[in-house]
DNA sequence: GTAGGGTTAG
């Protein structure tokens, strides 16, 4: 033994005996009473020389410096441990151990290890060995805790049941069934079996690998059936596999066998029931937490009141908080958390705040709520102040307070406080990996969190279905195709596919990539489909140009028993505008008023702009002029509104207002209002609006600006200078562009400069049939026959076509579309007749038909 | 018993 050790254990021995007994159960008291704090302070406040804390303490105040994440404490007592030479006792080891392991840093307890395997005179027992493997395994080091689980038996050490728990555990988590089976088999070879630990870590096991059925088995084989622990694994383990009825049923027969319920099978009921969002048994199983007298059980009581959070009634999550006298910090975190599930943030900052005045203990998971709480609300300050709490309690070291912080910062737009927390994180489990995965797609870095990803992986961490989420978010934002394929393929590879979440952003990353089919095939393949599930694939159809396939999705949805929510309206009025069904959006409207959906910003605009699309403006301005809040794309919406409804001068005053409101234009603005000029012949306005963006606003035309200058000139018959834009534009004028002016040309019968606009079309993209259409019209309309007759035998020679134009009409919850020239519809007669009258009633009173093409 | 990262909208 090295000198200095031998004198401080010599010294130590001494003061045993010198030890005050008061004071060593005074702090053994507090800690009993989970009085963590006090006790702490106690200690601390305890003179070093007097050196009054006995052996036996250490474990219980490392305990406590664990369940506070309190690193400061911790490492003073380790201090302490090492100068009284007691770091190598295999109890205080452990404890030391699980203190580093429970506060975030794996490396400390990695340390306190490795110095005890150097050291000659104490070899890590079995007791150390088992939080070494838990840790490495509760930081994802699978691999890594295996190896040692392996390396402790060659070193001679037999796993013990506890061991087999943990590794067991491990199979849980990772789904790992085979390895499961092979312990299972290990188990009955090395004569565990009957181990009620062990038997009830099978069942979970089993469960967790998506075999309930295997764990029921095993359950049904129990000798003992009043081992009740076994009950409430099999009742979680229901749960956890989506059968919340078969838990729930389990609960109501274990209420009937001869076994004494304990809080935890409360506890299971009460998370069956938040899984099933069944309140009725909520409050039955209420009913019975009354009868058997566990009113007053802590555990029970917070898992009641989160059973009435994730139910939706915050209000009686708020009476059961309300009743309980002595309120441990974990029921006020779980009304923390319920405040923050329920959309009410503010009450749950406000709790804190009055925790804190109150002096009332917080712990990791008070803070880490509070701070995602302050990432929904986007209170950076607020989140500020409690990083600042972090550091003055020593928690900063926590990875799910580093996780916290890091999407506080990313979520209120503040990368660089984000960056530095990212730079601090040492250990890293599979949510803080997520968290920064997340923070970097949030601000666009794709390439970063891809990197990101692959270096998770590459360090044995598996991803999760929260890290695939992002990590498809990513290959979407990189667009592209080929890496979403690889993506998608990856999560079939780690069984993910099915998971809501995956599934959802598959959906949505195929439409955006165009590929309506293979979302459809994720979509249908979805065992589970929730809300959010039918709105991404009512968007990818609305993206993907299939309106009615959009719009028809709706009855299928309520089949389902879902109610439509805020987004589903908004997504399926897309659709509505798109084919001008106003029948179909008024439909919408009044569900969403009779059915008290939240009308929120993004549904009033999008009704707004449906209004204004089924051409109802006078809906569309009451709504817009009801509204308590409005932004960009309100204004947008109306000023377009307005344009489209060829009233310009309405949709310049509100432009103005808008400039009032100090909303600032975007491009979108511009070319609203650059339309609406064209629309009502103002050229002038037009142009100066154009040239107002760039040098006042600091807005970029894009190709739509420009072509919507070419428009307007071209409409007001000013083709030369419409040409003499497009030749002095600073980008190359596309297909849409020369279109315009085609098409002024042939409304001013200009056959000179059309054949020379035509010219550059065509050899821009002399595949296309429908180039060749407005050519072909300006031929007609200056009746240049025989050129029109060459031009179409050319078309004819290379095989080119027009796709057909259609419109379409809503009438009796029906949408008819009609093609160019498709005569198949049983009453053409009828519509030919009805067309002619009309025209003819047109020119009657000396109105133009331009547009009307009566076949 | 309570926590931290993720999906749909113009």
């Amino acid at each position: 033994m090295h000198f200095n050790q031998f004198i401080s254990r010599k010294f130590y021995s001494l003061r045993q005996t010198e030890v005050s007994p008061s004071i060593n159960s005074k702090i053994k008291a507090l800690v009993q009473q989970g009085k963590y704090s006090q006790a702490l302070e106690l200690h601390s406040k305890t003179p070093h020389s007097a050196l009054t804390t006995a052996k036996f303490t250490f474990p219980s105040l490392l305990k406590t410096c664990a369940s506070l994440s309190n690193l400061y404490h911790g490492r003073t007592i380790h201090a302490s441990i090492v100068t009284m030479g007691l770091q190598s006792d295999p109890y205080i080891a452990t404890s030391l151990i699980n203190m580093y392991v429970k506060c975030g840093l794996l490396g400390s307890a990695l340390q306190v290890f490795d110095k005890m395997s150097e050291s000659r005179d104490s070899a890590p027992d079995i007791t150390v060995w088992n939080p070494v493997i838990d840790g490495y395994f509760k930081y994802g080091h699978f691999e890594e805790g295996l190896a040692q689980f392996c390396r402790m038996q060659e070193l001679g050490i037999r796993p013990d049941g506890y061991s087999l728990s943990i590794v067991l555990g491990i199979c849980n988590r990772l789904s790992w069934y085979m390895a499961g089976r092979q312990i299972h088999g290990y188990i009955i070879r090395n004569m565990f079996e009957g181990d009620p630990y062990l038997e009830t870590a099978l069942i979970g096991m089993y469960s967790s690998c998506s075999r309930p059925m295997e764990a029921w088995s095993l359950f049904g084989k129990l000798e003992n059936r009043s081992n009740i622990v076994a009950w409430n694994v099999m009742i979680g383990g229901f749960v956890e596999n989506g059968m919340w009825e078969k838990s729930l049923e389990l609960y109501s027969l274990a209420k009937n066998e001869n076994c004494k319920l304990v809080s935890a099978s409360f506890t299971g009921a009460f998370t069956a029931c938040s899984h099933g969002e069944v309140l009725d048994f909520g409050r039955q199983v209420h009913c019975d937490v009354i009868k058997m007298n566990f009113q007053d059980d802590p555990y029970v009581c917070t898992s009641l009141l989160t059973m009435y959070a994730k139910s939706g009634s915050v209000e009686d999550a708020k009476k059961v908080f309300d009743q309980v006298l002595d309120k441990e910090v974990e029921l006020r975190n779980a009304m923390i958390s319920a405040f923050i599930g329920n959309g009410r943030a503010y009450d749950a900052l406000g709790l804190y705040n009055k925790m804190k005045a109150g002096e009332t203990p917080v712990d990791s998971f008070t803070i880490s709520s509070l701070l995602s709480g302050c990432s929904v609300v986007g209170s950076y300050d607020f989140g500020r102040t409690v990083h600042a709490e972090v550091i003055k309690r020593s928690m900063q070291s926590n990875v799910a307070i580093q996780s916290a912080l890091l999407t506080m910062y990313y979520k209120c737009g503040s990368t660089e406080d984000a960056d530095s927390v990212f730079y601090t994180m040492k250990e890293r489990d599979v949510v803080a990996w997520g968290s920064m995965i997340a923070g970097f797609c949030q601000n666009r870095r794709f390439k970063d969190a891809l990197d990101l990803f692959r270096a998770m992986e590459k360090e044995g961490v598996k991803a999760d279905s929260d890290v695939m989420t992002s990590v498809i978010s990513a290959g979407l934002g990189l667009e592209n195709v080929e890496l979403g394929h690889l993506i998608h393929g990856f999560a079939i590879k780690r069984g993910l596919e099915s998971d809501v979440f995956v599934a959802c952003s598959l959906v949505d990353m195929y439409s955006k990539f165009g590929f309506a089919e293979s979302a459809e095939m994720v979509f249908s393949s979805m065992p589970n489909k929730n809300l959010v599930a039918w709105n991404s694939m009512i968007s990818c159809y609305s993206w993907n140009g299939l309106p009615e396939m959009s719009i028809n999705l709706l009855p299928q949805i309520l089949q389902h028993g879902f109610y439509l929510d805020s987004v589903s309206i908004t997504t399926v009025l897309v659709a509505v505008s798109s084919v001008a069904a106003l029948l179909k959006g008024k439909t919408l409207h009044a569900y969403q008023i009779r059915l008290q959906i939240p009308s929120d910003l993004q549904v009033e605009n999008a009704l707004i702009d449906m209004y204004v699309k089924c051409g109802c403006l006078k809906y569309a301005q009451l709504i817009f002029e009801n509204m308590p809040r409005r932004n960009l794309v309100t204004w947008n919406s109306m000023i377009a509104g307005y344009g489209s409804h060829g009233n310009c001068e309405e949709a310049v005053r509100l432009f103005k207002e808008m400039k009032r409101s100090e909303t600032a234009p975007d491009e979108v603005t511009f070319l609203a209002l650059i339309t609406s000029c064209s629309h009502s012949g103002m050229v002038e306005e037009g142009l100066n609006l154009f040239q107002l963006m760039r040098i006042e606003y600091g807005v970029e035309p894009r190709m739509e600006h420009y072509a919507s200058v070419v428009d307007l000139l071209g409409r007001a018959g000013r083709l030369d200078d419409a040409y003499s834009f497009i030749r002095g534009m600073p980008i190359d004028a596309d297909r849409s562009v020369w279109l315009c002016l085609l098409f002024a040309c042939r409304a001013h019968r200009n056959m000179e400069l059309g054949e020379l606009v035509a010219d550059n079309l065509l050899k821009m993209e002399p595949a296309r049939g429908s180039n060749y259409v407005p050519l072909l019209n300006l031929y007609g309309e200056v009746e240049m026959w025989d050129r029109a007759a060459n031009l179409r035998a050319s078309m004819k020679g290379r095989g080119l076509k027009k796709s057909p134009g259609c419109s379409w009409i809503e009438v009796k919850n029906r949408v008819d579309v009609f093609f160019s020239g498709d005569s198949s519809s049983t009453r053409r007669i009828e519509i030919y007749k009805t067309l002619s009258s009309l025209k003819s009633n047109m020119e009657g009173k000396g109105c133009s038909y331009e547009g009307i093409e009566v076949c």
